[in-house]
DNA sequence: AATATGTGCAACCGCTGTCAA
DNA sequence: ATTGACAGCGGTTGCACATAT
């Protein structure tokens, strides 16, 4: 497909916005929207192309944007929207109000990614030398997209998340939008159902808490989903 | 004080998905 | 079914500023 050049090679602006700028593209989109974006420029008189308009407009000039650092609570949603939707930061910033898809993704591979990193070596420390391969082959497996896509469609995430603190414990976690809510029978039944073998004292913990410690259970988990993971796709789709 | 290195973030680039003709 | 235009997305770059040596 030919395509025209976007900017440069038209005598368009690049680099940073000037203020008087941005008050030209604020104006339009006040006064007529942005309907068209390759249009916008031309008819805004600015030098600049559609693409680099609708980018500052939606990561910079927008009126909703959130400024300011982010919360806690924000930082724990993106670790963990990222365990289910992997590098999507569009999504993951629908679901921050005022957070746009860049600064999340910024913000992401400066502070995020760190902390990260962290955390698994404070998991990994907490487990014997043998266990680190089935460490490594485990997170391959929970950043399979296949796996990850099947059980975030079924609204059953994989999700084995610790706090900063080194004495806090795992905790393997089943959730789903409310809308969307399995009774904690459903959620036993569904697991078990996908050939996923849980001991029983886990199973009735999640059948009466909807949540499971495995803090005890460590190779329980990893095992489970390296032993699971083709029966997990197979028997999913019974249930999708 | 000068230089090197790290960090934060705005902006760009190239690709993909969608939709109308 | 195909093509082309466009919007949107994620990866990457480059610059300004802060901090360390």
């Amino acid at each position: 497909m030919v395509r025209f050049p976007c900017c440069e090679k038209m005598g368009m602006k690049k680099g940073p916005w000037t203020p008087e700028e941005d008050q030209i593209l604020i104006s339009y989109i006040q006064r007529y929207g942005h309907g068209n974006w390759r249009a916008l420029p031309k008819q805004a008189g600015l030098p600049r192309c559609g693409k680099s308009c609708r980018l500052r407009w939606i990561n910079y000039l927008r009126p909703d944007i959130k400024r300011g650092n982010f919360t806690n609570k924000e930082e724990e949603t993106i670790f963990q929207l990222h365990q289910v939707l992997g590098n999507r930061w569009s999504a993951i910033a629908a679901r921050l109000p005022g957070r746009t898809d860049n600064e999340v993704k910024n913000y992401w591979h400066g502070h995020l990614k760190k902390k990260l990193k962290q955390r698994s070596t404070a998991i990994e420390q907490g487990f014997g030398s043998t266990d680190r391969q089935e460490i490594k082959e485990a997170r391959i497996l929970l950043q399979h997209d296949q796996f990850r896509d099947r059980s975030s469609s079924l609204n059953l995430k994989p999700l084995i998340s610790s706090q900063d603190s080194p004495e806090s414990t795992c905790l393997a976690t089943i959730e789903q939008p409310d809308e969307l809510a399995l009774s904690r029978e459903q959620q036993g039944a569904v697991l078990e159902a996908a050939g996923v073998k849980l001991p029983f004292s886990a199973l009735e913990t999640l059948k009466i808490n909807g949540s499971y410690n495995v803090d005890a259970n460590r190779d329980f988990w990893f095992k489970l989903f390296m032993e699971n993971s083709n029966e997990v796709h197979e028997n999913l789709g019974n249930f999708g």
